[in-house]
RNA sequence: GCUCCCAUCGUCUAGCGGUCUAGGACGUGGCCCUCUCAAGGCCAAAACACGGGUUCGAUUCCCGUUGGGAGCGCCA
């Protein structure tokens, strides 16, 4: 068994897509598996579209997930000699030929071809024409057999390939010069010893071509997998109408990379009815045999449910630094985390789906000054509830110790002074008094969270609030 | 249009000729719990695209049909 060495190979025309993403988690876990080694390679020979900005949001993204590669960035643009090497190897050695036929004359013949009905691959017209260097602008052409198969054993679609007089010979060099994508893959994966090409399924139909470069260059393939497509609601392509497509994205909605890693790589993959898989289950148990053929959607709701598993049982000081950004960005300033807090953390794990909405639900305690919710205060703080709540001012007022159970206890007391008042009649209000909203955790440990001078002067805030307003109970 | 690929609940999937009254997860609905919201527990509805074969027996194998996807560049 040769050593195994996959590649990731983006192009840098924009973010980290998500299809891009498992693709690159897939070429990692195989790697990782087989203790091989995963080469960073980045295309970026189409300089219209490329940036180096967009080759550092994908290095982030990568790096987000958790993503590691043994060797790169490399970049194809720096690797022309070597591509340019391989092409003239291949027209010394016949392999290749020089071609003058213009786009226009091709397209010419092409049309005529497929009007008559026939099938049009490159008709030859230079094949045997043997021109030399100096025969005027021209591109340089593949010489593919006449006859023969060119097939491969994908490790995922099986038995794959196609006649070479399917394909014909196509261009490997341009009339201006640059290699062509299809010859400059070939020459990277065996310059790199890439031993498996793990890759989006839109480049099924390009192998047979691929493989008769690596035949004409006197060369062996590489293993070939080619991972369906992931598409958007609907079967559709991919779009950002469909919802988030890059995983930074992804990032700044609070989602957790362990989330994003394990909803990708169960996209088309699967292994038995396990469903949560953390980094050590997908480099343990990864493989390629179980990747489905067809293309998969990617369920937002089923990242929404793990990202809250992720929630709950991460380790508190690890989801204590994710969240921090997110409290500050929710709070509106820096906030120093304090044992409070992360006491509140814990009890909005089973809450919060994302760390957006984690905190959101924080923001009571993070500021200094809270704002009643118009909905909640009509429904809860209502003038009915004024004895009540004085009641209880004064009970928490000489409350020693400030803590859950001592709470309870002062709530009920309370209670049973005012006509055996349900608990949400109490509860609810003074909910809406330290929180300004009708959600939080329970309302014992909710205040005990909070403190007894914050709570006591957002009681009384409340109560003030009562006397100002008015408001009747129905 | 041509070539190739794919097809199990709404979604992701298990299944590799009899164990299938087709299993799990997410989502959905109901009930329980309950100070709110969650979480949790229990229950429910929900699929083998269709038609032919092969076989004693097909979700599983073969062939068509339909439906989806990819490719058909001097893009990557």
């Amino acid at each position: 068994m040769t050593s195994v060495c996959t590649r990731f190979a983006p192009s840098p025309t924009g973010f980290l897509h998500l299809g891009s993403a498992r693709t690159a988690l897939f070429n990692w876990a195989y790697a990782r598996r087989h203790g091989g080694r995963l080469i960073l390679r980045v295309e970026d020979t189409d300089r219209e579209r490329s940036s180096p900005a967009s080759e550092a949001a994908i290095l982030d993204g990568l790096d987000w997930l958790g993503i590691d590669w043994d060797e790169g960035p490399l970049r194809q643009s720096e690797r022309r000699d070597r591509h340019e090497a391989a092409i003239e190897t291949l027209l010394a050695k016949g392999r290749a030929y020089r071609c003058r036929c213009t786009p226009a004359e091709i397209e010419d013949r092409k049309a005529r071809a497929i009007a008559q009905g026939e099938k049009w691959t490159y008709d030859g017209r230079c094949r045997d024409l043997d021109l030399g260097q100096d025969c005027g602008s021209h591109t340089v052409r593949l010489r593919l057999p006449k006859s023969g198969h060119l097939g491969w054993d994908d490790l995922v679609f099986g038995e794959s390939g196609q006649d070479a007089v399917e394909i014909g010979d196509r261009i490997i060099r341009r009339s201006n010069g640059n290699p062509l994508y299809h010859l400059a893959v070939v020459v990277d994966d065996l310059d790199m010893g890439i031993s498996h090409v793990i890759r989006g399924a839109d480049h099924h139909a390009n192998t047979p071509f691929q493989i008769a470069i690596y035949r004409a260059l006197e060369s062996e393939p590489p293993k070939f997998a080619h991972v369906p497509l992931i598409v958007g609601p609907g079967g559709k392509k991919l779009s950002k109408r469909g919802g988030s497509v890059s995983v930074q994205e992804y990032r700044s909605q609070g989602f957790l990379p362990e989330a994003v890693l394990n909803w990708l790589v169960r996209i088309g993959w699967s292994h038995g009815d396990q469903e949560i898989f953390d980094r050590e289950d997908i480099v343990g148990l990864f493989d390629l045999a179980p990747i489905h053929r067809s293309s998969a959607q990617a369920d937002p709701a089923k990242l929404d449910s793990l990202n809250h598993h992720y929630i709950k049982t991460l380790p508190r000081a690890e989801l204590m630094t994710r969240l921090h950004p997110f409290i500050e960005s929710e709070t509106g300033c820096p906030v120093e985390l304090t044992p409070s807090i992360e006491e509140l953390v814990d009890l909005l794990r089973d809450r919060s789906r994302n760390l957006t909405e984690m905190a959101r639900l924080a923001r009571f305690l993070t500021v200094e000054k809270i704002v009643y919710e118009e909905k909640a205060a009509r429904k809860h703080l209502r003038t009915e509830i004024e004895p009540a709540l004085r009641d209880l001012y004064e009970q928490l007022s000489n409350l020693d110790p400030w803590q859950a159970d001592t709470l309870e206890a002062a709530f009920e007391t309370v209670r049973a002074r005012h006509g055996d008042l349900p608990m949400g009649k109490l509860a609810q209000p003074v909910r809406v008094a330290i929180t300004g909203t009708a959600v939080s955790p329970g309302i014992f440990e909710t205040l005990a969270v909070l403190g007894k001078r914050r709570s006591a002067a957002r009681i009384a805030d409340a109560l003030a609030y009562l006397r100002r307003t008015q408001r009747p109970g129905v």
